[in-house]
DNA sequence: TCAAATACTTGATCTCGGTCAAGTATTTTA
DNA sequence: TAAAATACTTGACCGAGATCAAGTATTTGA
């Protein structure tokens, strides 16, 4: 349960065995079936979620038009309605299993204690956040300026595990796109 | 010079007198002019740049296309080409000045030595970059699913003083927006 | 295993915002 | 302070991608 985010951190900063047996006190397993929610809009978003198996979606919901796809999360990652969860405002994000998953739970009160308690976390965090910033922050940049075909190419380029693994529909929600569009992209892709 | 990276830095962890002098010797102090460049595309980026005073912008620029901006930085903020910074691969923003500027720099060997030294650094960039998280996270779920009026009034409430201070073709670039668009939108909204 | 739900495709039509063009207004700098 | 550069406005037109509609294909779960 522990192992991959165990991993995941030390891929980064050098624990200690005893910083790890500490680290391990601070989350909550939980498991989500798929469609079930873990968060629901207008809450507030209590915990940070670490996905150790299957896919999570965040996501807000206009009444009527489809769902807007934010993220999606798979093993490794790390999911929450961040504004909700650092502010303690309402989340305008949903999130929900896109598959059965796993996950390891951290409250926000336990969020301060352990980069408190072990300062290695906020290196960690830092880390995890810088690297988080330089994939929106692309994402951005093609979201402002891109046709559709290059916004559909640079998710196959840059994330083509998305693109096999979650429903179609889904990804243009992701890219901002019209299923139909994707699916007409896609078409002409198959004839180069 | 110092006294707002100082204040800024104080705003979100408690560094004693000691950790205050010694921070000091990591930063060069630059002035740049309006219109000179900080960063152009292609180089690595070997600094982040503290914003002292004055306004910086970081943009790409596809031949014949107009440029696209990124960001808007002013006095206390950080700007730079964040994956050429970390991943130390070549920048793909210019970044330059829109009014005289004054900036604090940080070397790449020198900010991973300052989290080193100062681990309570890693924390403020931490908190600093989760702020910078939760902006980006809102400018990318407005980019993909909103009309140019929700565009530019969303700027308009997060951002007033970017409207205000900043030329329109500039903020149309921001928004993703060509300039005659935005100009028909101020004339709507002069209009309720 | 089969009905129901979900996902995908394709065509027809419409619309928002981009582009082009030609002007005016404002700022900058020599 | 005047010429040059930059910024802004307005109109006409166009096109990429959304929407609507009506199908087919695939998945799911009782």
């Amino acid at each position: 349960m522990f192992d991959i985010l165990i991993k995941h951190i030390r891929q980064k900063v050098d624990l200690g065995q005893q910083d790890l047996i500490l680290l391990k006190t601070f989350f909550t397993p939980k498991k989500l079936n798929r469609k079930a929610f873990l968060l629901r809009e207008g809450e507030i978003c209590n915990h940070l979620a670490f996905v150790s198996s299957g896919i999570l979606k965040s996501f807000t919901s206009d009444e009527k038009a489809q769902e807007r796809i934010n993220l999606f999360a798979f093993e490794g990652w790390w999911i929450s309605d961040f504004n909700s969860f650092i502010n303690r405002e309402k989340a305008l994000l949903n999130i929900s299993a896109i598959e059965n998953a796993e996950l390891l739970l951290i409250s926000f009160d336990d969020y301060e204690a352990l980069t408190l308690q072990i300062p290695l976390m906020d290196r960690y965090f830092r880390i995890l956040y810088q690297n988080s910033l330089v994939t929106k922050d692309r994402r951005l940049m093609i979201s402002n300026k891109s046709t559709a075909m290059e916004k559909y190419l640079s998710l196959v380029h840059h994330n083509p595990d998305m693109v096999k693994r979650i429903p179609h529909t889904l990804i243009a929600s992701y890219l901002g796109l019209s299923p139909e569009t994707v699916s007409r992209i896609r078409k002409k892709l198959l004839f180069q």
